[in-house]
DNA sequence: AATGGGACCTGCGCGC
DNA sequence: TGCGCGCAGGTCCCAT
């Protein structure tokens, strides 16, 4: 479930904790984790390397080491990072010239864990489309033109705009009061703005409160993020819409759970 | 080109 | 109380 907002707030605690600390030891309590190399190069490399730079692209973390190469992180729905660690459950343990550790921590071992000499010639790094922050509203409506695929798989198409996921996929469709079955390009101008612009204001309010906590997510302390209590619509079936009063609604749509409002959203 | 389904996983909540 | 089942979702991969 980490969306941007969760890996951003993730990456700006990291850059407070970690950063410019070292590797000292590192513990592969479940291999499966790590795409490549073998584990025991992985703890091999890693081990005596420095936290240089920690940079976020869409939904992946990067550490980039003094040893020239990069530790890529992909938490998909169960990873997690936890600093202190504690050490229970961890998949991966790794051990800080601090004295504390980095806990990675993946219930469901979705979560893929990469050391790259180059992490920008990564297959998904490179068909990533642009993030919302990284384009203008013309360059937006341009892009949805040529899409007659419906809105809501579309947002979460991370070649198409990278960074949202399922659930802010849903807020900003229901803060912008489109049908997340809509064609992209039925769009009207005026829908395309208001989509773009509630796009940018979810993304940043949830930064705001530290991401979403909805099933595994936490931030680097461990401590839950504060933005659940502001969802209008994602995880609210069968209630009251907010704005209207009429019943949330939730549908399969291109194989994901999504939330709505049918007399809000046309 | 677009869409649907399955695979990868595990734990939770549900109905019986 | 316990069992089996569906579901959760990011991404890849295959089929239509």
């Amino acid at each position: 479930m980490p969306e941007l907002p969760e890996v951003e707030t993730i990456k700006r605690e990291l850059e407070k904790a970690v950063l410019g600390k070292k590797i000292t030891e590192v513990c592969v309590c479940n291999p499966k984790v790590i795409r490549e190399p073998a584990p025991e190069r992985l703890k091999k490399e890693l081990t005596g390397a420095t936290i240089k730079n920690i940079l976020r692209r869409a939904k992946v973390l990067i550490f980039e080491l003094s040893n020239g190469k990069s530790l890529v992180i992909h938490l998909k729905m169960t990873g997690q990072l936890v600093y202190p660690g504690i050490g229970k459950d961890a998949r991966v343990v790794f051990h800080l010239s601090d004295g504390k550790t980095l806990d990675f921590n993946d219930r469901r071992l979705f979560a893929e864990l990469r050391l790259l000499s180059d992490w920008k010639n990564l297959k998904f790094i490179q068909g990533l489309g642009p993030e919302p922050f990284d384009i203008s509203l013309e360059q937006f409506k341009a892009m949805l033109d040529k899409k007659k695929t419906r809105i809501k798989p579309l947002l979460m198409d991370q070649t198409f705009i990278s960074g949202i996921g399922n659930l802010y996929a849903a807020e900003a469709l229901f803060r912008a009061r489109i049908d997340p079955r809509r064609p992209a390009s039925s769009l009207v101008d005026k829908e395309k703005e208001l989509l773009f612009k509630e796009i940018k204001d979810t993304l940043r309010e949830a930064i705001e409160h530290k991401g979403s906590s909805i099933d595994q997510y936490v931030q680097l302390t461990g401590r839950p993020g504060g933005y659940v209590k502001y969802h209008k619509v994602y995880g609210r079936q069968g209630k009251p819409c907010l704005v209207c009063k009429g019943t949330v609604k939730r549908i399969a749509l291109g194989g994901r759970g999504t939330y709505f409002c049918p007399r809000c959203q046309k």
